[in-house]
DNA sequence: AAATTCTTTATAAAATCTTTATACAAACAA
DNA sequence: TTGTTTGTATAAAGATTTTATAAAGAATTT
């Protein structure tokens, strides 16, 4: 078997991790290991691997924490692993982007088997973690955005409005969706938060604010985040 | 709840597939009914769902079996549900195309987050709904509208207008329906806003605005739009 | 405390919608 | 024919809504 698909695991329990390196290893995948929430956040960034096995109850950080910051950008799948059989833990993390849950203990010749049925169904989607948009780059991994290769400085809700407008690229946001999706729901009828922070972004990653080219205005329906050719 | 995503049960016990059909549809979802594994492959083929929840303990064919017929046409998503908790059936059907494979008695929660989760996971390619009429293409997700590949600027009341024509392509749209859809139920009456936009509407997407071939006026009725050859 | 960011207010400008005015065309009757 | 009625098309003025932006105050972070 010769795979050679990258599989990261993040995991506090040596024992477990060694015997996934073992188990995947002799399978055919290269692998890459991960002590904690904080290791396996860098290490995905630095090196993306190809399927990532993620266990839920890690020391620093709640694994359904590390799921949700991983899915900012990650595309590819995520298993988890986790003693927690319970309904609501399972369906929280698939509901925040997991591929599949396992309980502890597994039998190894099931995880196997789900690994390749989730590699299997990602072979299509590739993984884009930097949004390029003409002269505008948005690095979701890093969450830093650059205009001509400058760092450009955003705060959070910024950013937050922004790469929601690059993952939608081409489509019109209307404004009841961007106040709930950057504010909370309760904030869908505060438009006017929404203007300020458009003029905002638009001083800052536009060319010209007054004529925008980047984020388009669709007068009484909302905004759309277009990459000009 | 809208998912409105359509889901065939293939199962021979009737009581699973009551439970099943309450459970999906109470939760947005259309279903579909097989008893028997001939049935749900004609069924599938007919009338392709956009998932396939499977019992692998079928009384004429075996699961596995029929799980290998579809996957030979059939790439959605498909959920294998079975009795059985071997690790020999579910490596077998998870190496054969299963997405997942849940052991019955399953929760319902959990079996809901699972089909959401396969069901995003396989909204890969979102193909745009692009109704196409001769030089004109309106694209229904990205909301934007295009005339000899060049995109056409409409305010959101006309394209409003707009795509409801051509939602109904074909068909003549009285004043009064055109008026409700689009201004709401107190305003019937006002045929001459219609008047107005649909003479604008005509200016931005018409060869030639006096002699209009795609919006056509049925006196004394109403509109009709028509996609030219 | 200082700096930064978010929220709110105020106002000008832009875009859109509504209304009015007028012209045209077809159907019909005298 | 000629004139009248009915329905439609279009431009343009006026009204309204929506948006852009600066800037002040409040809250939060450093």
């Amino acid at each position: 078997m010769n795979n050679s698909a990258e599989i990261l695991i993040i995991d506090d329990e040596a024992q477990i991790r060694k015997l996934l390196e073992i188990t995947l290893q002799s399978n055919g995948y290269k692998t890459n290991e991960a002590v904690n929430a904080k290791d396996g956040l860098i290490t995905a960034a630095s090196h993306p691997p190809d399927l990532i096995l993620l266990d839920i109850g890690l020391p620093d950080i709640s694994g359904h924490q590390v799921l949700k910051q991983l899915r900012e950008w990650y595309n590819k799948p995520i298993l988890i692993l986790s003693v927690q059989s319970d309904e609501e833990n399972i369906v929280r993390a698939l509901d925040h982007g997991a591929n599949d849950y396992l309980v502890k203990p597994f039998r190894t010749g099931e995880l196997l088997a789900r690994i390749r049925s989730a590699l299997r169904a990602s072979i299509t989607e590739e993984n884009d973690a930097v949004i390029d948009c003409g002269h505008v780059q948005i690095d979701l991994v890093t969450r830093t955005v650059k205009k001509n290769k400058e760092p450009v400085k955003l705060t959070a809700t910024e950013y937050n409005l922004l790469s929601l407008f690059a993952k939608n690229e081409g489509k019109v946001l209307t404004h009841q969706y961007l106040l709930r999706e950057v504010w909370g729901p309760g904030y869908i009828s505060q438009s006017q938060y929404l203007r300020v922070f458009i003029a905002q972004l638009r001083k800052k990653i536009e060319t010209d604010a007054n004529r925008p080219e980047i984020i388009l205005t669709e007068s009484g329906v909302g905004y759309r985040f277009v990459a000009k050719e």
